[in-house]
RNA sequence: GUGGGUGUAGCUCAGCUGGUUAGAGCGCCGGAUUGUGGAUCCGGAGGUCGCGGGUUCGAAACCCGUCACUCACCCCA
């Protein structure tokens, strides 16, 4: 037998019902919020996530997806799609637009982990990115919105945490007294947080080893070196987000693995995930575009795991199937009735089923009960002779004949006032 | 990439220190009800015990290997 590939899902009608509540959430209220649907390619040249993303964070070093072309180019799945669409944004010279560009995505990123808890190698994210605008505004925006639709679908156990990585000056700075720092406790660290120390020192402070935690307890804190700017900017976010109403956590070691982060970094994590709990994560990107080939241009956004976010939706969120009509048609004149009434019924925009296998009105109705039918329309021999249909309500048992011609119809105006 | 756990019917799982024909519940199909669902009773179908090798008179069980799933580390949405 052949099976799907490790790491990646089915999702069967059930669980695509849940996923659908979450996208029709997701395109609703970002397009509440002045942010239209952008779509781009499912893999790039492998040189844009390694520009973008950053030489030596993990995924590029050993979870792309990557493949070459026939010509010998280089090209990847997308482990992520910030960088598709700030290459678009740059590609398409959007930023000459006079009005903000404001962007919300769907859709499969793939990356070569080791499955576990809401992991997966091919997952899924709705995402945004708001390009243009330096102003802490556009932060509480988007924060706004992340946790606007997390709350929307009844996550539960939902925490916003928030941090600022500074700019891209005060980094190189910050980071010069942070290693000093390190270096005075090496002999605690772990082997990675070590290799760390030379690839993304930042990183260290994100350490889980409990050694580590330790050991950077008393770490300078990247807050208390930021440059005036850099803190008026993120005391304004969380000026802003306090007179929203949002509550949030300050967590100076929040930091975001990817490169192109800068200022404002946050994440909305559930109690209700496993090890992986993040939900929804983003932040600032404000050297992203200019990297990238394109004009200085400030941006931020976020992502949403529609898996994560899946594995904690709570069943009440999920609508329940409308009303429907089972044709139960049987015998060697009722059939080809019932076929005809079905598609009349369908024709009539009533949700409508039958089940051919079935050959036994007994064996029809039983399949009529499991799918939740409200009305079944019986047809017989002995029916389709006298030119009428019994209607069996399913609930009270009624029973009554209809003329076959106005049958449909009939039920159909009686659907609706059930 | 590294560790741990689990693989027995469609599903959830029993199966003792190795011992006759591998079980239960749920689900499915049929009958009781010759044209009326859910409840009840009765009957039935359904299994390469993940796969391969080994030990043994005898293996679902023990050993080795392998694969899959899963959780965690790492990392991240």
């Amino acid at each position: 037998m052949i099976h799907g590939i490790k790491g990646v899902k089915d999702l069967l009608p059930e669980e695509a019902a849940r996923w659908q509540v979450i996208e029709e959430t997701a395109r609703r209220l970002s397009f509440l919020y002045g942010y239209r649907e952008i779509r781009v390619p499912i893999f790039e040249s492998t040189e844009l996530f390694a520009r973008s993303i950053g030489a030596s964070t993990d995924i590029v070093e050993k979870e792309m997806y990557t493949f070459q072309d026939r010509d010998g180019s280089s090209l990847t799945l997308r482990p992520e799609a910030t960088a598709g669409v700030a290459r678009a944004y740059i590609e398409h010279n959007l930023g000459a637009s006079a009005t903000a560009q404001k962007f919300f995505y769907l859709g499969p990123m793939f990356r070569h982990e080791r499955p576990q808890a809401g992991r997966l190698r091919q997952f899924h994210q709705y995402g945004v990115e708001s390009f243009g605008s330096a102003s802490p505004l556009a932060d509480v925006e988007v924060v706004s919105l992340l946790w606007r639709v997390l709350s929307e679908l009844h996550l539960p156990g939902l925490t916003l945490e928030i941090n600022s990585l500074g700019d891209v000056a005060d980094r190189p700075a910050y980071k010069g007294v942070l290693l000093d720092f390190l270096k005075r406790q090496e002999e605690q660290l772990c082997q990675n947080c070590r290799r760390r120390m030379g690839t993304n020192p930042l990183r260290v402070l994100d350490c889980k080893v409990p050694t580590c935690k330790a050991a950077t307890e008393e770490a300078p804190k990247l807050t208390d070196h930021l440059s005036l700017n850099s803190r008026q900017h993120f005391e304004e976010v969380l000026g802003g987000l306090k007179e929203l109403g949002i509550p949030y956590l300050l967590n100076p070691r929040l930091v975001r693995g990817l490169d192109y982060y800068t200022l404002t970094t946050f994440e909305v994590t559930s109690q209700h995930l496993g090890a992986q709990n993040a939900v929804g994560a983003g932040g600032r990107y404000d050297g992203l575009v200019e990297a990238l080939g394109g004009p200085k241009t400030p941006a931020i956004g976020f992502a949403v795991g529609i898996e994560r976010a899946s594995l904690v939706l709570p069943d009440s969120a999920v609508p329940s199937l409308g009303k429907m009509v089972f044709v139960a048609a049987f015998g060697q004149k009722g059939v080809p009735v019932g076929t005809r009434i079905l598609h009349e019924l369908r024709t009539l925009g009533v949700r409508s089923d039958s089940d051919y296998r079935a050959t036994t009105l007994k064996a029809h109705l039983r399949q009529a009960d499991r799918l939740g039918a409200v009305f079944v329309l019986i047809i017989g021999d002995d029916e389709a002779e006298k030119g009428q249909v019994i209607l069996r309500n399913m609930t009270s048992k009624e029973q009554q004949d209809l003329p076959l011609s106005t049958a449909a119809q009939s039920v159909a105006s009686r659907l609706s006032s059930v």
